[in-house]
Parts: C-alpha cells; structure tokens; sequence
DNA sequence: GTCTATACTGAGATAGAC
DNA sequence: GTCTATCTCAGTATAGAC
C-alpha cells in the first residue's frame, strides 16, 4: 500500500510548502526538515530546485485532471458539474482564506520571477477553462462558452484574492452563491423552454436581491 | 520643480520592481542600478529592506487616495465614478497584463512571506472597498452597498490574474464591457421609480446577451 | 540511496573614510 | 550624503564516504 518513494514524499511536502509559503520562498532546507532527510540527499533526486518545481505542477496537473474526470462522472447534468467546480471554494474555505487560490498565487508568482516553467502552471488555469468550456457547450451555449469559462474562472481567482487579504470565509459563501445563481442564470437563458420560463420573470440577478 | 530626495527615487525604483519583479525577488542591487546609488547608501535612507517596502506601501496609499479624490470630483453620478474605477483595468491593461494587479500581487505575496506590513498593503484594498461602499450607497443600495463594492473588487482582481496568466488583453475589455453591464443592472433596480422601468423587462445581464 | 562536509553565490547589513 | 570594503548568513549545489 504504502509504495511512495522518497521522491514522491520530497514532491508532497514541496508541494504544501510551494502552496504555504510561495516557491522562491521555500528553501531545500524547509522541505528536508518534513521529509527528514538531509540537504545533500535531494540531488539524488532532482539536479535543481526548479526541477522539484515542474514535478509539482506534473503532480498537480495529474491531480486536476483526475478531479475533473471524477466530476465529469459524477455529475450527470453539466450545471451539476459546474456547481462542484463553483464549490471547491467552499471546499478549500479555510486554506484560501490563508493561502489564495493554488493555481492563481503560482502563477503570478512565476510570472514576477519570469520563471521558465510558467507556461507550464499556466496549463493549471487552461485545464479548468478547457473542462468548464466543454461544460457550457454542453448546457447548449457554444457560442458563448469560452467567455463563460473565463468569466466563471475570473471571478474564483477573485473570490480567493479578497478571501485571502481580507482573511473572510464569509465573503466566500456570498460569492458562491451569488455564483450559483448566475449559473442558474445561465442555464435558463440557454434552451428555448427554459427561456420561456424565465421570460415569465420568476427569478431576478443575485445582486438583485436587495430589492 | 525636480525638487525629489535621493529618497524619492528610491521610494520610486523600489514600487516599480515590488510590482514587476515582486518583493522577495528584487534586491539592493536591483534597486541600486536604476536610481544609481551604491549598495551601502542605502542604509543612510533606510535601516532595512522592509522599511523600503513600508514606504513604497505608504507611497502607494497616498496615491490611491488622491486618486479616489480625484474620481469623486470628476464624477458627478455614483455610477460615473464606479465606472471611472472599473476602467482602470482598461487604462492600465498592458502593464496588468504583464505584472497583474499592482494591489492584489503585493497583498498574495506578502501572505506567503507572513510579512510584517501585510495589514499595512490590506489597507490599499480598504481603500477601494470603502470608497466604492460609499459610491453604492449614494446609488441607493446602503442595504447592500459593502457586498456590491467587495463583489467588483473581487471580479477586478480575477480579470487582473487571468489576464496576467493567459497574456490577454481582450480579456479584460470583455470583462469590463461586463462589469459596466452589471453596474447599469445595480443602478436600475436601485431607486423605486428605475426599478419599474426594469420590471418592464427592457434589457437584461451580460452573460445573457447570448439570447 | 542517504549521509556529512564543503564550495560558491548573492543576499541584507555594518564600519568607517571621504 | 555617498562611497568602498567587509561581515554574516542562508541559499543552492557539489564531492565523496558509507
């Protein structure tokens, strides 16, 4: 059972520690202090640290991956499956609100360092815009996919932004379901009876609700 | 006129590289090559690095200030003004393209570092929650005036990082165009007499423009 | 495969001359 | 106020024993 070799665990405990503490900030010597293994050790294992660096993000895009594949089965109706995307903020409430958004604060930090492996965390983001395009083709709005991918994926990156610098779970609960409801929204708008439905002014915007 | 200290310069130098290259990143010697000084004079200046970042960070509040002064002059409507700050994603979107958001970059990163000045650059988003809280308000919305300002800053920040991860500038104009949208559904279904005009079904959200 | 010891580098920071 | 010289330290990386 318990197959993992010493560089899966060296891979595991950077991965945390990219995510905790940002990754020019994460020493060898952070990482060997929880894997318990000494310095000199990891050049058995990778030649430098940024290689550790691109054995994360493989290891994060296989996770992805994985993760969308079990949505994907899960969720019998597209807008169920993009509700469970919508829901990973809620999920991972409590690290976001200490640590942001894995895949956004990789990013931008790579892109300040001007790092070599940028495009591949970049992937990180395309993965998600690429399965939650698919979804809304799905829910019948190929034209408009894409747009709609982006803008889901905008507004969680900046949900965990302000989640984060505020250090408020609440906010995130607000968002979500003011998410929820634009998704509702969406998939009203989307097929002709649906439209029809909405047509009959059941239902109003989230940031309506004040009225 | 060029009446700037030494100080200034490197006040100046240092905000332009936190941004470009972020803080961990950019050193005495980065900093020393662009207002032309040596490493050690520095110290005459500052005691420590972090002292640099606080005076960057106080720059920056002094500026965002004047900045929300100048809006609220300029803009007679609430809206007007709203609007003045979500096109600031237009006006500054080849540098946020390339660095992101100079605001939330800073605040992401400083999370990681569990820096010292995090409150002081949080104080940066306050600024812009609390200015935009007051503009909702005097829109009519004081019911939910702090949710509509934290959900702009909150999209503003998600079009900043994926514009800056995907290098997409067209990104952002769509994003605005949507935001602006939104902001005109804030506006009607604000005041009782707009709120009917609605009611008679005359234009709807953004993401239904697909219809 | 893991260790210790060590080299090398660049960082922040200090001392003291000018 | 600015300089040069230097210190200290932590980081990545290497060499070679076990």
């Amino acid at each position: 059972m318990n197959d993992k070799t010493t560089r899966d665990y060296i891979v595991e405990a950077a991965d945390r520690l990219f995510y905790r503490q940002g990754y020019e900030h994460t020493s060898f010597s952070d990482i060997a202090a929880i894997v318990q293994i000494s310095r000199g050790n990891f050049y058995y294992h990778f030649a430098t640290k940024d290689e550790i660096l691109d054995a994360v993000i493989n290891a994060r895009l296989a996770n992805t991956r994985k993760m969308l594949e079990r949505w994907e089965i899960e969720g019998k109706h597209p807008a169920d499956r993009i509700r469970q995307f919508i829901h990973i903020l809620i999920a991972n409430r409590a690290d976001i609100k200490r640590y942001g958004c894995p895949v956004g604060t990789l990013c931008t930090e790579l892109a300040k360092l001007s790092h070599a492996s940028q495009p591949e965390a970049n992937k990180l983001f395309a993965l998600f815009r690429t399965w939650l395009r698919r979804q809304f083709t799905l829910l019948g709005r190929e034209a408009d996919a894409d747009s709609l991918a982006m803008h889901l994926l905008a507004r969680s990156q900046g949900v965990a932004t302000l989640a984060n610098a505020f250090h408020d779970e609440k906010f995130i609960w607000q968002e979500v379901e003011q998410m929820c409801d634009w998704l509702t929204s969406c998939e009203e708008s989307a097929p002709r009876k649906a439209r029809d439905e909405r047509r009959a002014g059941r239902r109003a915007s989230p940031w309506r609700r004040a009225d």
